[in-house]
DNA sequence: TCCATATGTCGAGACTACTCGACATATGGA
DNA sequence: TCCATATGTCGAGTAGTCTCGACATATGGA
């Protein structure tokens, strides 16, 4: 992830809509949706979705795929990985003390544990 | 961190000059530069810069303080790790299956040792 | 007060993004 | 081929962003 892409990704996420879509996504993995259903879901046009999803795809967070009639959207959990690591680790820049605590902080978001409730404590 | 904020911090980062001001102010982590200092490094006029300076400010990026007859900015490393946070544990949404491998990708950014010889210091 | 330095704010032009109607393309079925 | 469904592309209007000259504000020194 360079600095190009990075900017890329950034200006995908930085709209509402696509931010949402691309929560929608992750939140079906490893399925997805097809492009007719996030724009039903979003209640946006659906050609006004298509250009979002366009942009998504551009900067890679999603991923195009044709099913039958439909064209199926998956999040790209590659891109996931990273953007946050080019937030953390640019951020490093040979300085490990700045960058540890962050990491630390998200550790225990993912618990070696199937959370039985939605409790996420943060601050 | 939530949607608002995340795009606030998306639509700061998706731009070249300001992408790169965060990054240089992370590198000059904790002492910060002035504005003034900080639009010759990056051969940008001082009122465009003053534009750039306030989104990133308003996006809880990094933070002002007078120093004099300068103001001198920081970068917000817990903006940092909101933003990354935001990315990472919005991706689990009750499914650490996904973010564990996320996280564990980060992780070797920043092993617990110490810089050896490379000295850290602002030029 | 006056001046120099340091930074912020305003306004306008150029550029870009968002939206959506209209049309085009692609697939499946009869 | 014809039709219905599903999605993409084009064009235009509106709105927002980026940039920078000009001016305003804030600090320190004499």
């Amino acid at each position: 992830m360079d600095a190009d892409q990075a900017i890329l990704a950034f200006s995908a996420l930085a709209q509402p809509t696509r931010l949402e879509v691309f929560r929608l996504l992750m939140e079906h993995e490893p399925d997805g949706l097809p492009a007719g259903e996030i724009a039903r879901r979003m209640d946006v046009p659906h050609n006004t979705m298509s250009t979002h999803l366009a942009i998504l795809t551009r900067a890679g967070l999603i991923e195009a795929e044709r099913q039958s009639r439909s064209i199926v959207y998956r999040a790209q959990l590659e891109a996931v990985r990273g953007l946050a690591g080019f937030l953390v680790k640019d951020c490093c820049g040979g300085r490990p003390e700045l960058c540890a605590p962050l990491i630390a902080d998200l550790s225990p978001c993912c618990p070696p544990q199937k959370p039985s409730s939605k409790e996420v404590a943060h601050g």
